[in-house]
DNA sequence: CCTTTATTGTTCAAGATTGAACAGAAATCG
DNA sequence: CGATTTCTGTTCAATCTTGAACAATAAAGG
């Protein structure tokens, strides 16, 4: 009623390139390889998942990433925000006046920098992303909630020094 | 000469939302939230540093992901391909076009389902591809090189269970 | 056999994301 | 002070990705 029966999918899987010499560096040996690949399948899954769960109100990924930093850093400006998020500052302009027209955030000029525009968001905004906080943390746990706690603060750390280094190295490339 | 001041940015850390009732299940508190979007950081900043790593070679990260798989699995069909890659089969017939016509991959019909096309390497796609994932390789082994091998399966793992559920569920919603 | 239902790959319009170019405002420095 | 440089946010064109609608083919069921 509602599964696939394969039809002459999968059933290839015979013949690897296996031909001539000495197996240049097959990355399927290697242990972390297939580590990131699974983990980056993961959050390709875990976005999608999400933007189905946040359908109801009407809100995608970018949208509740922002969301949950304005609710955090109250008063961020535009450009913070981009970093935060790693996404160019145009992005932030392309969405903000979204939410904006939505009446769930306010944007405010900044007194002492006239450049900057700073971030709030409005009651309605607030009460949103709590409900969408509600959301994406019971996903989380749904996923993550077997893991031990300890586990999961171990991958932390590990991510956090990837995520230093890589910031490090993007750093110094447009210096 | 190469780093920014900071100019009024981050210095608003001050008042954090804490006003009314009994804060509703804010997510740093959560063990596993925020090692979650660790991961989710690491994974975009590793995209994008994938990205500029690849750039010598003319593709981009899609275009690696299409053609490991066909090195991996020579003659699958895009049907099959798109599932691999978690992305619609639209998306496959907008890529692979690009692809063949840089003469990177070879596309057959197969001869007992008209309907399916076979995907192939070309002799020079498999030489950039090989090329590509010595990059590739290098990328994941100079982040994750310090880390225990065996933390590394242990995560593995985890992502695995991850990937199973969220699979399921996808299944489920559209029955 | 013929009708109905599923599956494969394509097309197209819509939305998301980016980088470059830009204008206004601030900081630097001679 | 005036000139130059840096920084903020915006705009715009280019690119990527997706879902819906579609044509061709295959499978299922009477």
């Amino acid at each position: 009623m509602n599964k696939v029966q394969v039809s002459s999918d999968d059933a290839v899987a015979g013949s690897a390139p296996q031909t001539a010499a000495a197996a240049p560096t097959v990355p399927w040996d290697h242990p972390r390889f297939s580590s990131w690949i699974s983990i980056g399948q993961a959050c390709q899954l875990m976005q999608q998942s999400l933007a189905r769960s946040l359908a109801p109100l009407d809100i995608k990924p970018p949208h509740l990433d922002i969301l949950v930093n304005l609710y955090r850093f109250e008063g961020i400006s535009q450009q913070a925000l981009a970093r935060k998020l790693l996404v160019g500052r145009s992005n932030m302009s392309m969405l903000l006046p979204q939410l904006e027209k939505r009446g769930l955030i306010e944007r405010r000029g900044d007194e002492k920098d006239r450049r900057v525009l700073r971030l709030f968001l409005t009651e309605t905004g607030r009460g949103l992303t709590q409900e969408a906080m509600v959301i994406q943390t019971a996903l989380i746990e749904k996923m993550l909630g077997t893991a031990p706690v300890e586990d999961c603060e171990a991958v932390a750390r590990s991510m956090q020094r990837v995520i230093a280094l890589l910031l490090a190295e993007q750093a110094g490339e447009e210096g």
